[in-house]
DNA sequence: TGTAACTTTGCATTTGATGTAGTTTTCTGG
DNA sequence: CCAGAAAACTACATCAAATGCAAAGTTACA
């Protein structure tokens, strides 16, 4: 599985990553808008206009493994078995899109400063939107593609919306309102329950 | 209702229709990040830096009249009756959000090329989630302000992110796939429907 | 070791956005 | 109608993000 790296790509490699931490950190200590992209390549000891071909943006640095949970929830609808039914194939493939922070608390602290820029930057939260929403397009693709003659496109995209987009607020409601990282997460689960709990209350008739 | 307004104000409101007008003909015309701010301003026949004074972001001319349909749902959700059911209440907000659209032809004319810029450039289409998103905490808190007993804050959340998430998604995802205008607004009705019915069925049990 | 392929770099340029200082325009009260 | 205050506009200067380009440096490999 692990191939062997020759000299250039491990020098990539911790270029890429020596990029991803020295910008992580000036925006953790001085604020996204505040860090320059300058002051991140230094930091990394190369040029500015070497930051640009490894990243296409600031922005982008944060965004850096967005697909991994993307590719998990793609991969688990994708291989559905025979008699999946398209709701817990949902609710399946969004558990594990977080199930690596739940397992993993040390990515879990990695990310949570990254997490905090995404909900407070306005540029990183409509980026992170973006993100998501293409995202979803995909997911929403692939449930029809599983459950062809359960859901047409426009209800398998109305599902996978729906359950997305009310655990998305209610998580961002309740951080604003005060809540704790974790308190956010809970508050993101109780929508996801309750949504699916209407879906399946649709599609599955007494 | 009506104020009589000096010369003053009629003038910055003439200069600013004047810089919407120009910037919408340029982005229609040529692209949106093929126009620049400075084109704009000609065209309108002001300097560079007064379009600033007028607009905080070359983005935020597209955007000008977004919260007409939000402050008309806030309303909706504001004055409602006593009688009237969490549901009920969200689904007349939703459809007055976009009933000037279905009333009045003339408007939705004027409007189809600037959805057709936000849904086209990524830079836009980010935008419009964001402040789509802002919005739906607004009509989160409103909906469990006008119903505490029925929803609590997070439900309210999970509530109103489902149904215009779920509709949204519809919508772009139809438009993806090379439906019309016409189809895309009737995917994301039927899949406002779809959400509603759930939450119906979760909300009234028989 | 030499050369082809790739990476990094410095430099120039464009564009969006902001601060500032000075000019012009509008408003108000006499 | 006029003088002074308030507001708006303009012409700079400046900064940061982003891109293109060509030269210099590094790695790969025969």
């Amino acid at each position: 599985m692990s191939e062997v790296l020759g000299l250039r790509e491990r020098k990539k490699l911790r270029t890429r990553h020596a990029l991803i931490a020295a910008a992580i950190e000036l925006f953790v200590e001085k604020g996204y808008e505040q860090t320059t992209v300058s002051e991140i390549a230094a930091a990394a000891d190369v040029s500015t206009r070497t930051f640009f071909s490894y990243f296409a943006s600031k922005e982008d640095v944060v965004f850096h493994n967005s697909r991994d949970g993307v590719d998990r929830a793609l991969r688990v609808i994708d291989e559905h078995g025979p008699g999946d039914r398209a709701v817990d194939l949902l609710s399946r493939a969004i558990t594990s899109g977080f199930a690596a922070l739940a397992v993993d608390d040390q990515l879990a602290r990695e990310i949570a400063p990254i997490n905090h820029l995404i909900l407070n930057v306005p540029s990183l939260r409509a980026r992170g939107l973006l993100l998501l929403f293409d995202s979803q397009q995909e997911l929403a693709e692939a449930l029809h593609r599983a459950c062809p003659d359960e859901l047409n496109l426009t209800e398998a995209s109305a599902a996978v919306g729906a359950v997305i987009g009310g655990a998305k607020l209610a998580a961002f409601v309740s951080m604003r309102h005060g809540a704790s990282p974790e308190e956010m997460l809970e508050a993101g689960r109780q929508a996801t329950e309750f949504t699916l709990a209407g879906l399946r209350a649709t599609f599955t008739p007494p």
